[in-house]
DNA sequence: GTTCACATGTAACAGGTTACATGATTGG
DNA sequence: CCAATCATGTAACCTGTTACATGTGAAC
């Protein structure tokens, strides 16, 4: 995924800093399918504004440091559509947690359970924060695109929840060392 | 997800060529939660043959290429041993696809429909390359780790098929330009 | 007191990818 | 005949991360 154009179609959602855009990658809207870190998002947006594809302005603030604030032009939605038009690239998932579990006949039985625990709570939280983005939002009120997109979360994590804790026997009763 | 431990943890489950490796991640077994690509493969391989961890051996064959067989020794199983012991990082998961569908508004409806039908044949192919790799153990016979994982990666595709195939009408009628 | 959240940015480094280089055989 | 599969390996490049640098205010 190019940083740029993921940074274009965030900023197309309206106007925002380089630490919302983050914010939004890691707990918001964007989390379950993108990767990004502040480091790249700074000077990607820099370039973008370089390019004449966003504007910026600083919103002062008291007791805060100053917030450096972009916004998409229409040189810069423009490019967004284009980009928006080539083919998506497939999916990238990395999971250690399933590499272990391939492996659980290396793992001590009380480490898998701990493990599958773990999971099983990392799970939940995620639903419960899909859960809360929904509820942010008026009822009806949330774009098509982010409803959609939400619900794909919600039903992955519930049905590998349900696997998980339906299936975990398989892993822990292995005859492992 | 480091290259490594990835190799030694493959190699584990029995001697492999570096090609052998990549076609384990692209297409088997490994497929649904792992990323490498060759160029990573035989530089590492070396570096690890280097290290003590593994040997190699090189088998003629007829017609094709001589392959280059490493397999893990002692001392490289103690060091996978090592590594599974730390804490899995999180798992990385990125979908340009998701992206596209959260910007639906963006794009044409009838690219939407190209989009999800090609997504729900993308889904289908992979339970069943999942559902071939099942068929290749005979009955009872496939590693509990592997099943395991196999199976999660079925629910997964299953799970998101279903949900693709009943909600796209969200996004084909919505409201784009 | 110390850690966390806010907020932006740079520099050094690590990691992996694309493209290149080579070459035989098989299938369409 | 051309593309694909088998098979290994290197070099140049790119991209993104970790760590650094800086500073305030709130919460614990």
């Amino acid at each position: 995924m190019n940083t740029k154009t993921l940074c274009l179609s965030i900023l197309h959602f309206g106007e925002k800093s380089g630490y919302d855009i983050k914010k939004l990658c890691s707990d918001g809207y964007f989390k379950h399918f993108v990767e990004i870190s502040l480091a790249s998002i700074y000077p990607t947006l820099a370039k973008l504004e370089k390019e004449g594809l966003v504007t910026s302005r600083v919103e002062y603030q008291v007791g805060k440091p100053s917030r450096k604030i972009y916004a998409l032009n229409e040189k810069g939605s423009e490019n967004l559509n284009l980009q928006l038009q080539e083919p998506p690239s497939p999916d990238k998932h990395i999971s250690e947690f399933l590499l272990l579990m391939k492996c659980c006949h290396l793992l001590a039985p009380e480490r898998i359970s701990k493990l599958i625990d773990e999971r099983l709570a990392y799970y939940e939280k995620e639903i419960s924060l899909i859960d809360e983005c929904y509820d942010e939002f008026p009822e009806g009120e949330l774009p098509a695109g982010s409803k959609f997109v939400l619900g794909y979360g919600h039903v992955v994590y519930k049905a590998v929840h349900d696997y998980v804790s339906s299936n975990r026997s398989m892993l822990e009763t292995a005859t492992g060392h």
